[in-house]
DNA sequence: TTGAAAGCGATACCAG
DNA sequence: CTGGTATCGCTTTCAA
């Protein structure tokens, strides 16, 4: 309730110094600066938001984004997430510079988050990248305040990550097997790329949670899809002529339709992660069962408001993990 | 991006008349009028909430809110999430009355509202109410503009509604029932006051769904459990004496603990809505096979989010339907 | 009917 | 080291 000015009337003192002390640039004598900042603890002072935005439209700041949503629709309510979440503030003077890639190669994703510092001159980063030494030393060496988003990277001095628990997600599937009735089920299991560290959690926490629960399902091969569809109807069609006990599939990425068109004719039980179209349409159609979203919307918003926060108010962003969301055929959206 | 001292330079007008223009307040001369509306329309003028947020704290607004919270610990974070955006947008002036009260009496709740419109002097109301002719009347009646919380009321200015859609949820709570194996299921479902609309909704969507999926299930009975314990427990003991048959049992609402107290030793497959404590340590005691939640937290966050732009921006709120988020015991928080 | 100016809270910069 | 002042965008009030 207090403010600056007031605060600076009832000391006899500048708001130019009370403003010095709370931010502790510039020179103030000690006594001063003592008597400020018991004064504005005793009335509690909270720097107001909308003089903060106001005069922040001075210095306007760029956000750099990296994602690797070409040719992955998943990303694409991630993305529309981050520029709600600008275009709610973008009175602020925050502006967002959004690179897009394809997959996950080192050397495309260090190329473009050099060219988002080096060129774009961004003043922060939210970065759904790779979890690679390279590029954690690049971040390192640069001194802007990173976000991890959807995808989690081993960065010390990251402000915060928010996305999902990959590991709880996989843990999850395997409840929901378990509650379908796990016994007798031999399981082929379809990945996305190694190089994301999520595709391996999410296998760990199924697997896991299997054995600890004892179930009496086993696991029938794990193959990687490389997000693509061609690839996955080729293996899961080898792989069920091959074995015939296969009777279960789990997608945990890309190349949903093609996997469930492999299958052909075979009934197996189906199920999945996230919710691109197309698994709508297949969940609609009863092909799969059940797929486990991660709020990709609230991934790409959440992370640019706290971006924004922390150059608002300075505050430390916590990291946000991500809800769970089973989809059944009756709570799939259109 | 473009400012009122803009337009109003580029039109050579002074920003009182751009501003009376853009706010249809005080007499303007047509044609001017007619320019500042092109103009604006042309450069895409958008007001900048920060300039609106600090000349608001001239005139603080109260928003008043109505929750029948005491005794039902689901509210709980609901009202946190009411606090917490009140929370991070005090600087606006807006500031939270705040009305708890005991279940859905019809007399209670209208003096309350009416308090908190003629005591408190609220300019806006939060209401999670019974969908009552009398309190439409005397809401119709006050000019004050209303967002229906976690209970939809039949008030036709309401600017919108932030809440689950009841229905659905018992339609999903079929489908859990479905995946599981609904054969043979004979169904005790325990029920809330009538007076909240919700709580017929979830059972209509919930057998409506039984039959068009043609699930070989039967309802046993379906019972008011007054939202308490000891009723609970008490009708699900006496039902489960009189009728060996039932096997599963579907509690939609409050008195959780009572009810899964009641089934004792019989072995039934138990599922429930929402997430308050006792129903967590339920599922994790593995009593309770899955509960579907509502968002609480995030009902209350947008409901004074929503009020808050309207007094802001002006721009109607839309209606929001949090998501039904399935938890079992692999999902659930401590 | 229109213009000019003060004020909201915080920041940055210049002058002392 | 400190004070004073202009500025951000918008609203409101007072004068003309």
């Amino acid at each position: 309730m207090v403010t600056i000015k007031e605060l600076a009337q009832i000391l006899g003192v500048s708001r130019g110094t009370v403003d010095r002390v709370l931010h502790n640039r510039g020179k103030v004598s000690p006594e001063i600066k003592e008597q400020v900042l018991a004064k504005a603890k005793e009335l509690n002072y909270q720097p107001n938001k909308a003089g903060i935005m106001l005069s922040l439209r001075k210095q306007p700041k760029k956000i750099g984004a990296l994602v690797p949503s070409i040719g992955n629709p998943f990303f694409e309510s991630l993305i529309t997430g981050m520029m709600k979440a600008t275009d709610e503030y973008s009175d602020l003077g925050f502006s967002l510079s959004l690179k897009e890639v394809k997959g996950f190669d080192r050397i495309e994703h260090l190329a473009t988050i050099k060219n988002l510092v080096e060129m774009e001159h961004c003043d922060a980063l939210l970065l759904a990248t790779i979890d690679d030494e390279t590029i954690i030393d690049y971040l390192q060496s640069t001194r802007l305040p990173v976000i991890a988003v959807n995808s989690d990277i081993a960065l010390s001095r990251k402000l915060c990550y928010v996305g999902p628990d990959y590991y709880a997600k996989g843990a999850l599937h395997a409840g929901l097997l378990d509650l379908t009735g796990a016994e007798g089920r031999r399981i082929l299991i379809l990945k996305g790329s190694e190089a994301m560290r999520g595709h391996s959690d999410i296998i760990r926490g199924f697997k896991e949670t299997i054995d600890r629960k004892k179930l009496k399902c086993t696991i029938a091969g794990i193959y990687d899809t490389y997000d693509d569809n061609e690839t996955a109807e080729r293996i899961v069609r080898d792989k069920l002529a091959q074995d015939s006990t296969i009777n279960t599939m789990f997608i945990t990425t890309a190349g949903v339709r093609g996997a469930v068109e492999g299958a052909g004719e075979h009934k197996l039980l189906i199920f999945s992660s996230d919710d691109i179209q197309e698994t709508k349409d297949l969940i609609k159609e009863g092909k799969i069962r059940w797929t486990i979203c991660q709020e990709p919307f609230r991934q790409g918003f959440e992370a640019v408001r706290r971006m924004q926060s922390w150059f608002i108010d300075g505050t430390e962003p916590e990291s946000l993990f991500t809800q769970h969301v089973i989809k059944l055929v009756e709570n799939i959206e259109t």
